[in-house]
DNA sequence: TGATAGTTGTGTAC
DNA sequence: GTACACAACTATCA
């Protein structure tokens, strides 16, 4: 550096947003810090060097979650976001380097991930070796209400099992108020205003820092059959996008949120918009952080004040604290993605792989309409009901196909864009029965679901189905969840021959359910 | 020690 | 539409 000054770096990570955004007002907030670089980082470790290790959908929401945040910085804060590819460490270490006694601060939130964890240790060390003249502040609770290392560091902390267990640490850590509501912490307005860029220190062009660097998010490499490949998405990535949607399912639908129930919401989708969910579809927004969860919480909250509401496990408020309980856990929990060594894990024998069963599951190609239906549109949309996530993984695991819980939990890590490390590995966890939550592994899910199933009401009209399963569109509504049963007359009128222009059922369901139970049974008396 | 409950089951009889 | 049988886990609580 040539002049002397106070930098700041605001590196986003978890938090694509400006609203309730604790690293970025703490820099706004500090009267000695003249110039900021906010960063945000593609780290080749979470999305792959090419994106190779996340899909399609998760790519675009991403890239649209950046670009949204990079033109509301602009717009609202005259400053510029900047683009760097890379291993953080090292990019920021560089940036340390270059910047010397300049700067003061590096800021961040928080990361309770295996690999993020270890990467905010390895900044941290390295920093106060290397460069003691700069505070690194890592802002805990930034992605949960909870902060997870608090919360599990607490000598009474016990590993939360039930809604129950989550209930009593929410009520030891945030008490109520005189109403009854906990008091959870108040999310804090976006700053109106963010320092300038250094003006003598330019990363692009900088010797040690301009291999990492991107002049904007339009020069970030994209896979070429990105654009053709995807249908049209209700969600667009983006803080814009998640306060406004923030706003239509929440904020100004109060009847909604006090009587939502979430087992029930499977009947409620928009029949003009099947691409639309009818839960609030704002899970990819906390994922990637455009929306601030304590942002959402209390706006249920104020749905909530004055007006009867359901209450949690099945609230809106339920949802959230199991995020909350989920990712307690995956802090606590060792090897929580794992089934060794994972105290959370039953010692279940899934055997060997069976390619052609896991090729059939993925594909959505096993003959049934109803589990297809769910993996066609994961797989072009990046979305899936809740009950559907439910349906497909009990169906690949203990309930039909025996295969392990890992590989699908795999292709949904990859695929979903609301992808979260411990709220996918906690779900899979459950789904396959093999954590000690209450899923007794015998009660399995129908993959053929008739009109008293809970996962009916919407598909008994079969237009979910034929929506995404074109080659039975014209079948009777009476066979489509088991197409092959049709008689062939009925089959060739609506020009779909099973066998051919649509698979056989891969397993017979209540035989392979039959044997699993067994199976799974038999392991847990090994 | 026995009863009960656990975020959201399914199938059949009436 | 409701009631009940099915199958039968585990943790917790009285």
């Amino acid at each position: 550096m040539i002049s002397s000054m106070s930098v700041a770096i605001v590196w986003f990570r978890k938090s694509l947003r400006l609203d309730d955004n604790p690293a970025l007002l703490q820099v706004c907030s500090d009267p000695s810090i003249q110039s900021v670089l906010p960063i945000y980082i593609l780290d080749p470790e979470i999305h792959g060097k090419s994106f190779e290790k996340i899909g399609y959908a998760r790519i675009r929401f991403l890239l649209e979650s950046l670009e949204d945040l990079s033109t509301r910085m602009n717009e609202k804060l005259g400053q510029k976001l900047l683009f760097a590819q890379g291993n953080p460490h090292e990019i920021l270490s560089a940036l340390a380097r270059i910047l010397g006694s300049d700067l003061c601060l590096l800021t961040s939130d928080y990361c309770s991930e295996p690999y993020g964890r270890i990467l905010t240790d390895k900044i941290e060390h390295s920093f106060q070796e290397g460069f003691s003249q700069s505070k690194v502040c890592f802002h805990q609770a930034t992605h949960t209400l909870l902060d997870i290392e608090a919360t599990t560091a607490d000598p009474t902390f016990k590993n939360p099992k039930n809604m129950k267990d989550i209930l009593r640490i929410f009520h030891s850590r945030f008490g109520t108020d005189g109403n009854g509501f906990l008091q959870t912490p108040e999310p804090q307005s976006a700053p109106t205003s963010l320092q300038p860029l250094p003006g003598d220190f330019d990363p692009l062009t900088h010797p040690e820092t301009a291999r990492f660097f991107i002049s904007d998010i339009s020069g970030i490499w994209v896979p070429p059959s990105l654009k053709e490949s995807m249908v049209p998405s209700p969600f667009k990535g983006g803080e814009t996008e998640g306060l406004d949607r923030l706003k239509r399912k929440v904020s100004q639908q109060t009847d909604f949120v006090n009587s939502f129930r979430k087992p029930k919401t499977f009947s409620t989708n928009d029949p003009a918009n099947p691409l639309e969910p009818s839960t609030t579809g704002l899970s990819p927004y906390l994922s990637v952080g455009c929306l601030s969860v304590r942002r959402l919480w209390k706006e249920v909250e104020a749905c909530n004040r004055g007006c009867e509401h359901t209450q949690p496990p099945e609230s809106l408020h339920g949802q959230l604290l199991f995020r909350e309980m989920f990712y307690l856990l995956s802090r606590s929990v060792p090897n929580w993605d794992q089934d060794l060594d994972n105290p959370m894990c039953k010692p279940i024998h899934w055997g060997e792989k069976d390619e052609n069963k896991l090729e059939a599951w993925t594909n959505g190609d096993t003959g049934f309409p109803f589990i297809d239906a769910m993996m066609r549109q994961l797989e072009a949309t990046g979305w899936m009901h809740h009950l559907g996530r439910h349906a497909v993984s009990c169906f690949l695991t203990r309930g039909q196909l025996w295969q392990h819980w890992k590989t699908g939990r795999d292709l949904f890590e990859r695929n979903l864009i609301d992808s979260d490390w411990a709220l996918n590995n906690a779900n899979w966890l459950w789904l396959s029965g093999v954590a000690p939550f209450s899923m007794p592994y015998f009660r399995l899910y129908n993959p053929c679901p008739d009109g008293k199933s809970s996962l009916n009401a919407e598909t008994s009209t079969a237009r979910f189905i034929k929506h995404w399963i074109p080659e039975l569109k014209d079948f009777p509504a009476k066979y489509v969840y088991e197409p092959h049963l049709a008689p062939q007359s009925a089959q060739a009128e609506a020009k779909c021959i099973i066998g051919s222009d649509y698979p056989n059922p891969i397993v017979d369901r209540k035989e392979a359910a039959k044997q699993n139970l067994a199976k799974f049974k038999a392991s847990l008396q090994a």
